[in-house]
DNA sequence: CTGTTAGCGCCTTCAT
DNA sequence: ATGAAGGCGCTAACAG
């Protein structure tokens, strides 16, 4: 009962499948009174064609993935919600694909999804991705691709981000004018430009106010290294007064090894960082956070993603 | 150069189409040179069988659907986190639907995916669904299908979930040994059975403890809504000297009270909640969370769905 | 407005 | 060990 198919729904309405196919799908040439019996039938049995068979003959999956670090992480699980919302809304399918921040993960799941079985790919490189290979054969191959927040500018694209040497520039100067002079700077490994971006936005605002770093530490994934270089950062000579973490991971970590050393924040040390974990502001002491709107991120990146998509399927020829 | 197919593939190795499909799918009966030679001719075009053909044909998508409320969720993004990790292993793809709490996008979605889109699907029902026929009609259909955490027990599926009333009276005893006396209970809306058993672990533990509720308040999807009620619970006479919150989001619109009407946590309300928030710690003061473990949860339940979905696929005549 | 025919790309008999 | 043929279910091109 699971399982009708289009010709058998043909067969008991005694239309030819073409018909059907075509009532369904509201086609113009097709007369009302034979659509309203063609939906009514097919509302009872509650068919939907078969889409793979559908996708094959079309060469349309109806399904974007989307590819990102991680999703236990505010940010990125805000953007999968826009994304969804938007997907939903275009009758899209959204397959999920995440990468740890590996390289050969990444590589592997593009290679996977090349052929055919999505119209799209969004993607937030991993920051341990240093050849671009796999990204522009994905381009040349003419599937659709929008980069999101961590974009590969070599790669001529569309995508979605944020202003972040901006943003880095008025979380750094919001420390300045709280006063602080020694401001050390956390960032993320790897050589993803919004790396770059975050930390120059930080350089750049200490030059204007006459100020040096106080440290710069490249992080990784793993937490518990992160904890040891923050805590040497600050049990060293010359401790800072300030951290500007260059995302969420890195404040968290941070504050923990604060609790653990027993330094006071705000106190002895001033913490801002990006992040968008909604309950920052109840933390102890509350969190000074650089939001990003990545809801909205998450939305636009796949309207793009969309008009990509509808203009290859309406023209060009792709030789 | 995107899309070589398998007939040409076979073409240029002067093979039969079957051959060349025999020898990619490491079949016993090609000899190892002809398989060595398709395989480097594969790779070197990066060639990936159509995954809309191949579905078509074997009826079987090589994909699963995870079906939740949301994601900006720590339990429901690190139970994503395991699905992935066990689907990928399995060389399986992972769509994600997010219901918002809304039946009726829930059935939409289980509507949608029905006809072989996906080999198995995992859901945690909507907290808003009352009506089991879209999932009963699934079931039936003999699609795998898998609860886990929100789990309908009317429905003889394999499911995961955590001993929640256990939980949630180890939760409320803990406040109790902490000398409160007058502990209230926020609750999810709705008549899942979860909600029932979580309240009910807060009612076993009170009444061995010879207490009796100081109120349960029934939450919805709506902060504003939800700190009002809070707000009203704390202000009210007989303020409760204990909260324990069904899940995250409740503690945190409780936090937002407290700091909004100056009631000191844990001086003047000790809080505790089900909550996968790693930053709980963190809080001020840290929010006593009782953890579950939703990475675990998420592969269990995956690992689940793809023995269902192997035992389907051997035997089984599903008429 | 409706039907007939053909084929999307693959895999699976059934031959050889 | 390999090839030929047919069909999964659908839709598009071409009648009529």
């Amino acid at each position: 009962m699971g399982s009708i198919n289009l010709k058998q729904l043909a067969q008991e309405l005694n239309l030819s499948a073409s018909t059907v196919s075509r009532a369904l799908r509201g086609s113009h040439e097709i007369s009302q009174e034979t659509k309203d019996r063609v939906k009514a039938l097919a509302d009872k049995h509650g068919f939907q064609p078969n889409p793979h068979a559908s996708s094959l003959r079309q060469s349309k999956s109806n399904t974007i993935a989307v590819v990102i670090p991680e999703i236990e992480n505010n940010f990125f699980s805000q953007v999968m919600n826009g994304v969804e919302d938007v997907a939903r809304k275009k009758g899209y399918h959204v397959l999920i694909y995440l990468t740890h921040e590996a390289f050969a993960r990444e590589k592997d799941i593009l290679h996977v999804i090349r052929n055919g079985r999505v119209d799209g790919i969004m993607i937030s490189v991993s920051n341990t991705t240093t050849d671009m290979q796999h990204l522009e054969s994905i381009y040349s191959a003419g599937l659709p691709l929008v980069f999101f927040d961590r974009i590969v500018e070599s790669i001529d694209v569309p995508h979605v981000s944020t202003d972040d040497i901006e943003a880095s520039y008025r979380g750094t100067e919001h420390l300045i004018s709280k006063g602080c002079k020694r401001i050390a700077h956390l960032s993320m490994s790897g050589l993803l430009s919004i790396t770059g971006r975050r930390r120059d936005g930080y350089l750049d605002a200490l030059k204007a106010h006459g100020l040096t770093p106080a440290g710069i530490i490249e992080c990784g994934t793993d937490d518990q290294t992160n904890r040891i270089k923050i805590r040497e950062l600050l049990n060293g000579a010359d401790r800072p007064d300030a951290i500007f973490a260059a995302v969420e991971k890195l404040a968290i970590n941070t504050y923990e090894v604060c609790r653990e050393i027993d330094l006071e924040i705000p106190g002895k040390l001033k913490v801002i960082s990006f992040s968008n974990l909604s309950a920052a502001a109840l933390f102890n002491p509350p969190l000074s956070t650089i939001v990003q709107p990545a809801y909205d991120i998450g939305k636009e990146a796949a309207a793009l993603l969309f008009k990509v998509i509808e203009k290859k399927t309406r023209g060009e020829t792709p030789e």
